[in-house]
DNA sequence: CTTGTGTGTTACCGTGAGTAACATTATGAC
DNA sequence: GTCATAATGTTACTCACGGTAACACACAAG
């Protein structure tokens, strides 16, 4: 018992390699082992791949099925719900909750333009007329 | 060189203690070692902190001064900011780039509620008006 | 039955964070 | 001057994790 306080198998706690192959998925949709290798653009060995392939399953980010006997990786969770999770620990932890004031941090620091804060401004309205009232229904 | 692309000091890569830690001294605003370990609920030894401490500083994240022969430190960066940047991290990460994707995906997840969003929007448009040109000069 | 193509298992190494002991220094009291 | 005290400085151990991979095993095709 010493620095184990709850790490269940929150986002952003991947390595540079995971995420990259996290992103090769989310961007194929789905496919092998050997697929994810040759789009990664390193000499990685077969293993490696697998290895790192079956680390993001066992995390909860990736699934697979079987063809024929090939394993065929599919993302387990959308880019912008592992994204969503990851904002909000950190919302959590530095913020206090307060999206606001995330938000506001982010104009402040430039991380965030004010161009982007108008045509997001113009997004969210957008969107608030376009789906009325849902959030809580299909979760896809 | 293996694992070593451009790991500089981003935020996010902070251990638990560390965040705790962290959290305390921006609650605080200016603490001692000796402080923060009474503020912190749990029985760590004296050197522990003062560690924890010292990394802290080395990241970046926070600065002392001296009173008497007395480290006494302070953040060197708003939470804000700090989140900021760590949200841009994820956002480069897992939305290339595209910060409503990136919204939309919370909504979708229901990490941020329509309600906070409309507020969001109240905000973002009364920022605007507040503040009309600038994000580029004086960085704080 | 051998070969090829996949998967399963196991492991080594480096780094970072948690944790802390031990050494050193400066200062004020005697 | 010396000693105790209160800081800081230095160093280190351990564990978990991620990068990387070798090697073993299984099974289908020829």
């Amino acid at each position: 018992m010493t620095r184990n306080t709850q790490r269940d198998h929150d986002p952003a706690e991947l390595g540079e390699l995971e995420r990259s192959i996290l992103l090769i998925v989310w961007r194929k949709g789905t496919l092998t082992a050997e697929q994810v290798r040759e789009d990664l653009g390193r000499p990685l060995k077969d293993s490696t791949i697998r290895t790192v392939l079956r680390r993001l399953e066992e995390k909860g980010y990736l699934a697979h099925s079987l063809d024929e006997r090939t394993f065929v990786y599919r993302p387990a969770e959308s880019r912008q719900r592992v994204a969503s999770r990851a904002v909000k620990r950190i919302v959590d932890w530095f913020c206090e909750g307060s999206v606001e004031a995330l938000l506001v941090g982010m104009v402040d620091s430039e991380v965030l333009g004010r161009q982007e804060l108008q045509r997001l401004a113009e997004r969210i309205a957008a969107a608030q007329k376009g789906a009325p009232s849902r959030a809580k229904e299909g979760k896809r």
